[in-house]
Order: structure tokens, then sequence, then C-alpha cells
RNA sequence: GCCGGGAUGGCGGAAUGGCAUACGCGCGGGUUUCAAAAACCCGUGACCGCAAGGUCGUGUGGGUUCAAGUCCCACUCCCGGCACCA
């Protein structure tokens, strides 16, 4: 009697030991071809959550089915175990960061290994090991000796709560990303690398990316690095002599120049301001507008304001002298500055001069003829360029007119220049839970670089975290102290960490070589296995990590370390997992268990009722609107009321729709989470979670189960030859069987498509249902082999199980990826619609490899088609071999 | 506003220019059962029709083609990203 329910507990834990035993993702088999999967390795929370769940898998899917098609694969992990929550715990609850970390480390592993991911965990590491973060400092060494690293004072983002300073990418909104506390801006001695000299090489490495990443990643880094192409024109100040250059994209309009204006924070308003009458208001104005702040976010939420400061600057086109503003919306950071303003042909500019009564000079002519009395809004159309000296009468296409640079170039003054919008990488970080930055501030010497003999430099562990506030590492005296490397007199070491996004822009590499004491790696190493093959994670990363780790490989290669550019060769970003969330007007988001439902004429619904109308709105088959025109109100169980919202949302704590996987793992085990994660949607886009889908994935492994269980006494014994002669049903099945691995194949190759993947192997199983009492037992066994080698990848375990009870001693995945027969995937016979001015009017059963004529000839012999044709003249007839015959007629 | 991606049954989604809706979920009906939320079978785009069958149908409007979900042009809406970047 076969096994009614799959076992899932025994049979997953039985196979993750032999996998584990065996060495599947540890041992490697030099003699084939390398391949390396990565995925984003996570910060060490405690808990996996579903969208971790999601990437992993997908990764090992991918290790997987690249082990059956006969590479040796690299599939590392490790943590990126730096970082804020450690610290922040510290300081909550007094439990050191490193032993929170080594904690969640071992309680995140523990996940990993049970939802059955393949890795090679001889490669582990943690970022925040002194073995690893020894090489963090010492590429901070090796980057600092090639000028990559600079430290500047800048107005840094600063985050009062996390008492430390923020990347821009890190600030959301004008708020910490980790906390959500008002960030301010503060000027502040910072360390930098110098990623914006990279921003050309970021961009041109696109060209090699294009079609291996998705195209919204290399979109957002695009305009993250936000090349533009214009030129640089130098004012003066009329009154000063004092140079103004300015950065404009529109060099065609600078006869239209009636302003200019600079940022808050320029270093010309304090120096203006020093002398003139109106000096004082001009620097209170100017404070003012700095204190809101600078992020370009805030400013655009904001009404555009400025203040005229009493000079004015000479325009070197035509002389003219135009008032000198400071306005709110120019940004210290970007181009020089200053910007002219254009209130003609520019819309911020109009906006502005329409508020100040600032003069509208017009320098292009639109082809309807009408001038800026006319216009609603500036004009930023072609024309034809008037008012403009030696141009004027030309025609203005504003971003291909080179001539007006080559003029500006020849006449001295301006000159041809691209900016760019990225800017330096802000590495450092008041916070203990990080690499050291390793150098020593001399009062003789000045900053000096920790020798590398003396690397790593240790965090120490004599720290309070639970008193004061700051950096935890300036307080430590042991720590700060320290000797000159070049005087030997006391000196003070640097107390700043570095960003955690450095540790993880180069962990990719170090797991070619984890364990190396002596070098950061060891190039034959690295030249095999990197760059990495193919990477998997969240596209919340393209502007962070994602173009951090691209400018440090660019480093790397640069300094001799890697011989490559590009650390990622493909890369795979995961959809969000979504579920319906529920938010009650009083209470705001409440759970799904804290939903009730009642009923039109407003008693309480039933048990029954209530699940299934709560079940059509997980099920996306009713909206709120659909809802209410049924009458039902969702009603919260906490307030009592009735004003309920639903909307399908990321699964996470904030809106209480989290899953928590290890509970799926317990009730339906890994393979059936698994499945139902990659049977609904293309991976790359939304995955709704339902309680039916998940269900559904448990129904479909239990009658594969019982499909197979059912078939063991009937297969052929392994290694039986297929007859040579047989009949109709099992030619069939063979056909079907060999269709289907070529779909299967190709689902996969084209993109890592598992729901169309797991379709066609639907359609084999559904065909084997229906003839499996005709099937001859080699086909029998081919048929199920097929199947359960396609699907290996998926649920692993429960196909290892299968494939040993079909009679195998080694390990499914020590098999090769189905080979397809292509004579038996072949089709004999097949149906040829035949089509009458586009409506199937006659399907013809013929032999298949027709040729077009005798289609024809037997379509227009066809009863039906006779009939249809009564009358009728015959315009034209089309055959496509194989696939149809289109008879296009006329009223006779 | 700019950039990227979309729009196909009640839902997730299939479809080298060639039978639209594969596969699955849900739903309806049936079988089995003390009873099932389990299993198995049948049905399931809309409309008209007792039926045979017919008409319509892939966001909207045009176009190319014997043939368009797919190609071209114009637009609408949705999701995501960026956003006073000179």
């Amino acid at each position: 009697m076969a096994e009614v329910e799959y076992n899932f507990e025994k049979i997953e834990e039985k196979w993750r030991k032999r996998w584990e035993k065996d060495g599947l993702f540890a041992n490697r088999r030099d003699d084939r071809p390398p391949y390396y999967v990565l995925n984003m390795y996570p910060y060490p929370s405690g808990v996996l959550h579903i969208g971790h769940f999601l990437n992993y898998t997908l990764g090992d899917v991918m290790v997987r089915y690249k082990i059956l098609r006969g590479f040796n694969v690299l599939s590392p992990m490790g943590w990126d175990s730096f970082g804020l929550p450690a610290e922040n715990a510290a300081i909550r609850t007094g439990i050191h960061p490193h032993e929170f970390t080594e904690n969640n480390i071992a309680r995140c592993r523990r996940q990993m290994l049970r939802a059955g991911w393949g890795y090679d965990w001889n490669r582990e590491f943690a970022t925040s090991h002194a073995d690893y973060y020894k090489w963090t400092q010492w590429f901070f060494l090796k980057f600092r000796e090639k000028g990559l690293v600079v430290k500047k004072t800048a107005p840094v983002n600063w985050c009062g709560s996390c008492q430390t300073v923020l990347a821009n990418e890190q600030v959301k909104e004008g708020e910490c990303e980790r906390c959500g506390s008002r960030v301010e801006q503060k000027d502040m001695n910072q360390w930098f690398y110098r990623m914006s000299a990279y921003a050309e090489r970021l961009l041109a490495g696109h060209e090699a990316l294009r079609g291996k990443w998705p195209d919204a990643v290399l979109a957002m880094q695009e305009e993250w690095i936000g090349r533009s192409e214009g030129a640089e024109v130098e004012f003066r100040v009329k009154e000063t002599g004092d140079p103004v250059p300015v950065f404009t994209t529109r060099p065609d309009t600078l006869w239209g120049v009636t302003f200019m204006s600079v940022a808050p924070e320029h270093p010309l308003v304090e120096k203006l301001a020093a002398g003139a009458p109106r000096g004082r208001e001009v620097l209170e104005a100017a404070r003012r507008m700095r204190a809101i702040g600078t992020s370009a976010r805030e400013l655009a939420a904001q009404e555009k304001e400025g203040i005229f400061t009493g000079c004015h600057v000479v325009n070197p086109v035509n002389g003219a002298e135009i008032p000198l503003w400071v306005a709110n919306f120019a940004l210290m950071s970007y181009g020089t500055g200053a910007v002219m303003g254009v209130p003609a042909h520019d819309q911020r500019d109009w906006e502005f001069a329409k508020k100040y009564g600032i003069p509208v000079v017009q320098v292009v002519l639109p082809p309807d003829g009408s001038g800026p009395g006319t216009w609603e809004k500036a004009y930023v159309g072609a024309g034809e360029v008037v008012n403009s000296g030696p141009f004027t009468g030309e025609p203005d296409n504003f971003k291909a007119m080179p001539g007006v640079i080559d003029w500006l170039e020849k006449e001295g003054r301006g000159r041809r220049k691209v900016n760019y919008r990225l800017r330096d990488w802000l590495l450092s970080r008041q916070r203990y839970w990080g690499a050291p930055i390793p150098v020593i501030y001399c009062d003789s010497c000045g900053i000096v670089p920790v020798p590398e003999k003396d690397l790593p430099v240790l965090l120490p562990t004599d720290i309070d975290f639970t008193h004061g506030r700051g950096n935890p590492l300036a307080r430590s005296k042991s720590f700060v102290n320290a000797p000159c490397p070049k005087c030997g007199r006391t000196g003070r070491r640097e107390t700043d960490t570095m960003d955690t996004f450095v540790d993880s822009s180069w962990y990719q590499i170090r797991f070619a070589d984890p364990a190396n004491g002596r070098a950061c790696w060891d190039a034959a190493k690295v030249a095999k296995w990197l760059p990495v093959d193919q990477y998997i994670g969240g596209i919340e990363h393209a502007t962070m990590h994602l173009i951090y780790a691209r400018f440090f490989t660019m480093a790397l290669h640069d300094l001799g370390l890697v011989d490559f550019d590009e650390p990622f060769t493909r890369l795979f970003c995961q959809g969000m997992v979504c579920k319906v969330a529920y938010r009650c007007e009083t209470c705001k988001w409440i759970p799904a268990e804290a939903v009730a439902v009642r009923r039109p004429d407003g008693s309480d619904a039933s048990e029954e009722e209530a699940a299934a109308v709560l079940k059509r709105v997980e099920n996306q088959g009713l909206d709120e609107a659909g809802l209410a025109a049924a009458g039902w109100k969702l009603v919260c169980a906490g307030c009592g009321g009735d004003r309920l919202h639903f909307e399908m949302t990321k699964i996470g704590k904030s809106k209480l729709n989290a899953v928590d996987s290890d509970a799926m793992i317990e009730r339906f085990g890994a393979d059936t989470v698994r499945l139902y994660m990659l049977s609904d949607s293309p991976p790359d886009r939304m995955q709704i979670w339902t309680e039916d889908g998940i269900n559904g994935a448990w129904r479909t492994i239990n009658r594969l189960w019982r499909l197979v269980m059912d078939s063991l006494e009937r297969i052929s014994s392994p290694g039986t030859p297929i007859p040579a002669e047989l009949d109709a049903p099992n030619r069939a099945l063979r056909r079907k069987t060999h269709q289907c691995v070529l779909k299967v194949t190709e689902s996969i190759e084209g993109g890592y498509q598992f729901n169309t993947a797991i379709a066609r192997t639907n359609e084999l199983l559904n065909l084997l249902r229906s003839l499996r009492d005709q099937a001859h037992p080699a086909i029998l066994r081919e048929t199920l082999e097929i199947v359960v080698l396609s699907l290996s990848p998926i649920i692993p375990h429960f196909a290892d199980e299968c494939w040993s009870r079909m009679g195998h001693d080694r390990s499914v995945f020590s098999e090769s990826w189905p080979e397809p027969d292509r004579e038996a995937a072949r089709e004999e016979e097949i149906e040829i619609p035949v089509r009458i001015n586009g409506k199937v009017r006659a399907r013809l059963t013929v032999p298949a490899g027709l040729s077009g004529g005798e289609l024809e000839k037997l379509a227009l012999a066809d009863g039906n088609v006779q009939a249809r044709l009564e009358g009728k003249v015959v315009a034209r007839v089309v055959t496509v071999p194989g696939r149809l015959v289109n008879i296009a007629v006329k009223q006779g």
C-alpha cells in the first residue's frame, strides 16, 4: 500500500543530511567548468522573512540547475554583520554587539539549513570578524595610496538620534532610513571614496551589462550618475571682480540671462554680504534657507525663495549687468553652486522671475512667433534665435547647438563641460560596530596611515554602550591613544568606522579564497571564479550596494588586484512578496485575524460566511467597491468600527501582514513553499501570498507523490531500454515527455521562468494520468524520471526521495539534466485549422509535414469549407505548413 | 515633469505575426463519505439560443497584413524609480 501523504519532515531532513554528507555544494569538481551563483548575503537580524525566502530559493534553484547541467558550481553564504541594529540593541540591552551578532548568525544559519538551500558552508565568513575587516581596512589604505580617499569638510546628513552621518542613499524623504528621525545638515570633516572620479566609467560599463542586468536597475544607476553635457561660463561680480562660474546645459540661451542665483551656502554670499548695506539681512535669509535643508526632495516641495544681494554680475557674452540673488533652489552640491537665470526659456527661472518682478528676455522665437507677453509658462521648445548677438537668425534646437560652445571657447568666455550628479561616497560613520578606519592623527606628522603589519585595527571590547552619547569608540582610552607610526609620539586614533556598504563591496571576491590570512585573496582562485556569473537580490540596492560594488571593483582593477572591472556578470532581481493588509481608520494596520464580517442586514456573519468573504478579498476577487456593492462590511475586532480598508502590499511587520516562513515550512515543508513561490508568477514580478495558494501547492505535491508511489511497482528496472516499436498511446506519452524537456529547458534558460516550466510538467502529468494504465513499464519509468529530474531544482528533497524509491542509489543531483530526444518529440499527426476570412470553419487532421499545396487541396475539398464557399469568389489562399490554411473570399 | 515596466477570464498568468485564455487558483455541479476543508470526475470569457450553432472579445482610437495580444502611430490608466540637477 502506497503512503497516502507525503511525509516531508522525515524526508526533507534525510536528504539535507545526505547532501551534506555527499558534499554536494562543498566538494569542488574541478573537471567541470566553473559557475558562480551568489545571493545577496543577509544582515543577520535573526529572522529571515519571506522576501529572503524567495531570494534564496531562486538562487538555490539556479545552483541545482547548473549542477545538473554539468557545472562546477560555487554557492557560498556569509553575513553582512556590521551595522546599526546590533549597536542599537547594545545601547538598549547592554548585550555586546559581537554577542548579539553571533547569536543571530547562528539562528539565521539554522533557518537556512532547514530551508534546504545549498551552500558551501566551508566558505562562510562574517564581515564583523577581524580576519575579514583586516582586509576592508587594507583596501582603505591601498585606495588612499592611489588617491581614491579624501578627507574633506562637507555638508553632511546628520541623524541626531543615531548620532551619525548618513549617506545620501540612506536619507529617505528627509528622514533617517534606519530610525525615521529628521535628518539635519551639518558641516563636518569626513572620509570619502572618490567615486565621482569613476562616473564616466560606471556609465560606460552599462554597455556590457545591458540585457544581463534588469533594465530598471541600469536606468536607475544612469539617473543616479546623472551625466549632463553643457558649458561652463565665467560671469564676474561687477562690484568686486570675483569670478562666478556657472554650468549650463543651455548655452544657446546665454543672451537671455536676466539674473543670477547662488546657493545659500555659496562662499560668495558671506564675502559680498560683509560690505553690503543689506548684508545682515542677506546673511539672515541665507541662514534661514540653509536650515530648511538641502535635500533636493525637500526643496522641491517648497516655495521658491530668494533675496537680492545688492550686487550684480556681468554676462560675458554681451556685457549685460544683471542682479545677483541668493536662492533656495540653487544647490551647492551640483555644478558650481551658481545658476544663471533665463526666465523666458526655463520654467523654474520663469516662476522665480514672476515672483520677484525680474525682467524676461526672449532669445528663442517659437514657430508661432509668440513672445513672453502672451505665455503662461517658459518656452522650452525649438525655434529661431533672436536677440543673441552673432547667433541671431540661426535655427535653435538647443541641445544640438555646439556652435555656441565653440564660440565661447574661441572667445575665451567659457568651455565645454560635462557634469555628473554622482557624488563622492561618504564612508565614515561615528559608530562603534563597523571596521575602524586605520589612521592615526599625530600632532607633528598629521594624518598617518596604520602600517600594514599592524592591521587589523581591532575594535576594543571594553565598551559601555548603555551610558553616554555619540561614538562609543571615542570613549575608549585604550583605543584612542596610540603611538604615531612615524615618530613614535603619542597620537590619536581615528574613531570613525566604515559604512557597512564598504564591507559588502568586496565580499563576493573574498568567497573565492575566504580563509586567506596572508593576502586579501589568491589571484589564481579569484581568476577561476570571478566575476560572479549570476547575482540575485532585491532591486532596492540599485543605487546603493550595486553601484558601490561596481565602483569598488573598478578601483581594485586599477590597483592591479583583479583583472576584471565589473563584479556581477548577470543580475536577477526578484519581485516583492505581497499580501492583503487591512487598515482600520482608528486602529491603523490590523492583522487579518482581527477582521470580522457583518452581513448586509447588519448582523454578524457566520464563521463560514466570514471566511468566504475574506478569502475572496485575499484572492483579489473582491475590491472595496465590490464589497460595498454586495453590502458586506468589514469590522475591526479591536475597536468595533467598520471603517476598514484593504490593499495588496509588500509583506512586512509594519503592515501586520507578515508571513512566518518558519511556520510555513513546519506546516507544509520547504518544498511546498518553494513550489508555491515559483509556480504562479514569473519570479521578477510581484508575488501574491494567499492561504489558498500554499494549500494548492501542498495538494499538488501530494498528488504527484501518490502518482509516483502508485507507479513504482509498474515501472521497469533502471536502465531497461525503450522498445523500438510502440503503440500510439506510448508514442504520444514519449512525445509529450520530450517536448516537456525541450520547453522546460527553454523556460529556465530564457530568463528563469519557473512558472512556465512548472506548467509544462503539469501538462505532461495530466497526460500521464490519463494514459498511465496503457503505459509500457519502460515508458512509464522514462516519463516519471523526466518529471522528477525537471522538477528537482524546484522541489529537491521531494525529487531525491522519488529518485531513490525509483531504484537509484545516487542522488538525483549526481545525474545530468535530461537530454531531449527530438525524434521522439516530433508530432506525427497535427490538426490544421482552416479559416475563412479569419474565422475557423473547419479542422483537418493531417500527417505532420504536409506541404502547403497539399494542405490547400485538402482544405478546399473539405465539405464544410465547400458549403461556406458557395456563391463566393476565393480571392486568395494562404497556407502555412504545419500551422493553418487561411482563405480570403469576396461575395460572388 | 522625466525614466523604467505594465494593462489578456473572478484571480495569478500562457501564447516564434498563425486555433487567444496553456498551466494553476477560485467558483459551480457530481461521485465517495457518518461527515469532510481530503480524494476523484465534469463544467467554467461574455452575450444570444431548447439545441445545432451564432455574435462579440487581449486598456482606447487609428494603421500595416491573407492574418495582430504580438508590428507601427497617437492616447488613457496602473505599478516602480527619480525629481527645482541649472
